[in-house]
DNA sequence: TGTGCCCTGGTA
DNA sequence: TACCAGGGCACA
């Protein structure tokens, strides 16, 4: 579930919880981290010191002051948790890095599948991804562009990382209702004037879910129109440590269709013809409104 | 373009 | 106990 928002957020509080911490020992605690990153590999992060936290549509890019990358994925639940290093240590932990001040950053993912890669200086090779949606990249013309040669159903199109980076299950439906567009009209169909109504829900559902990460710690109202920091290199922001929980907010997110089937449509509630649908499209479920998306 | 695989906790 | 969830990738 991890998506472009949850990334970013995740990316953020490591940030101020991890930045300008030397590594005492990195570690794989799981057959399948251990595959990709084994204890050699690991060991030559220690000593090194974090300096900078960038996102990539759902990629963590985690810079060490040797030029080192380490590639972080989340894939379906991954998330950081962080302590102190003489704290007991969390559940599915799948790998640990533990730092020189006696703190620890831990990724914990029940499934075991995300993904953790070390690259040399200069190594790094990113898959190719499309633009970033909540930066100038994305442009009518360009989605227009991509969507040109696509037949699929623009909700499968809108999960290739190469058309936009970042959209996941999740928001792909959450776009589409905001957009009005029913999931299976064919990508290469949209006129201009549709792919930039799209953009518009994109970012707006994005923007909403960054919002309520950002301030649902704090029992804030939820701001929807409030900028985020969604940028790729904002490794020094103005608040300061203290300002910042880094732990994450109790998973209170509200979806306007995913994961709602049966349920009415917030747009006509009142409507007993609203009610939200779902569908499989290539293996991952969709969820619409039958009645304003068409 | 579609399917299966990786993984394992949660649910029916 | 069987099945489902699904991001990204390999493969047919």
């Amino acid at each position: 579930m991890p998506e472009l928002p949850e990334v970013e957020f995740a990316a953020h509080r490591l940030r101020h919880f991890a930045l300008n911490k030397t590594v005492a020992k990195a570690t794989s605690l799981h057959p399948a981290f251990t595959k990709r990153l084994w204890v050699a590999e690991a060991k030559r992060l220690q000593g090194r010191t974090l300096v900078e936290v960038q996102r990539r549509a759902k990629i963590q890019l985690l810079t060490f002051d040797d030029g080192q990358i380490l590639e972080v994925h989340f894939r379906m639940n991954g998330d950081w948790a962080f302590g102190a290093s003489r704290e007991p240590f969390p559940a599915y932990e799948r790998f640990r890095l533990l730092f020189t001040d006696g703190t620890r950053v831990s990724l914990v993912d029940s499934r075991a599948l995300a993904v953790v890669v070390r690259h040399d200086t200069g190594a790094l090779v990113l898959p190719a991804l499309g633009p970033e949606p909540l930066t100038d990249a994305l442009t009518p013309r360009l989605l227009m562009a991509s969507l040109a040669a696509r037949r699929a159903p623009i909700k499968q199109v809108l999960l290739d990382q190469r058309v936009v980076a970042g959209i996941g299950n999740i928001y792909a439906s959450e776009a589409l209702w905001e957009a009005r567009m029913h999931p299976a009209t064919p990508a290469n169909t949209l006129s201009l004037t549709r792919v930039a109504r799209l953009i518009d829900a994109i970012r707006v559902v994005l923007r909403r879910a960054q919002g309520e990460r950002y301030h649902m710690r704090h029992d804030a109202p939820v701001a929807t129109s409030q900028p985020m920091p969604e940028t790729l290199h904002d490794t020094a922001d103005n608040t300061t440590v203290d300002d910042v929980d880094v732990h994450a907010p109790p998973d209170v997110m509200e979806f306007r269709v995913y994961d709602r089937e049966g349920e009415p449509c917030v747009r006509h509630p009142h409507s007993i013809h609203s009610k939200i649908v779902r569908l499989v499209q290539g293996a991952r479920s969709t969820y619409y409104c039958a009645r304003c998306q068409r």
